[in-house]
DNA sequence: CATCTGATTCGATGCTTGTCAAGATAGAGA
DNA sequence: TCTCTATCTTGACAAGCATCGAATCAGATG
């Protein structure tokens, strides 16, 4: 919103009121779990940008339900997308979403 | 650690093991409370860069104990610190850990 | 249509968490 | 030392969440 000197994130420049962290809050608490957050990097740096479930579950100790479980919470969170093509179904991150975190914590470094 | 094109965030560009995932996921989940979200915005945001409790109790329509409970758990993840002066006791954020977040979600831009 | 496979939904269970009231602690000042 | 104020801790409770097995759904293929 400012153009202010490259001191702080957004985060630190102005309180967030009630409203925005009621919006952001969530992204972060996608993230918030160890099983999402390498869900989420298993996605995004899957070959193609896009993994199928069954790449996701063989990389886990854990049963399918509780991986699909993970899936639906990142996806309701925005973070990421779901296709189904013939028997297999795709995920993807959504990069927009990410950037909204990625700039709320990062210091503002004006461009040029 | 490595020079790659502005492409990914560090998140999308190598799956993060689960070491990682246990390291980082606790920050994310720190944050992923509204009321946390914005205690923390409202003492990066503070004035000096600190705020004492008093200040930001009066910010929600929260008992004392429970926003003492959420500084607790903002501190234990390492975003913030606290220090007693006198009656007042201080929290200021720590930018590195910030950082450590921002660092993640953001695409490299390799700096010059 | 029958069956097989990939993935989700349902139902249950035990653990974690957000919240508050009441009590405890710590420093300042009379 | 006694009291006042700021803050934290404890104990309790309801709500939320991670997990699993069983059941279900959706395509593909015979």
């Amino acid at each position: 919103m400012s153009n202010q000197e490259p001191c702080c994130s957004p985060l630190a420049a102005t309180p967030l009121d009630a409203v925005e962290a009621a919006t952001f809050a969530p992204l972060f608490k996608a993230l918030g779990d160890p099983v999402r957050l390498r869900l989420f990097s298993l996605i995004a740096s899957h070959q193609g940008g896009e993994a199928c479930v069954c790449d996701l579950t063989d990389a886990f100790d854990l049963s399918g339900p509780t991986i699909s479980h993970h899936l639906k919470t990142l996806k309701q969170s925005g973070l990421v997308e779901a296709e189904r093509r013939g028997t297999w179904i795709y995920y993807r991150i959504r990069p927009e979403i990410l950037a909204q975190i990625g700039a709320l914590t990062t210091v503002a470094r004006p461009v040029s």
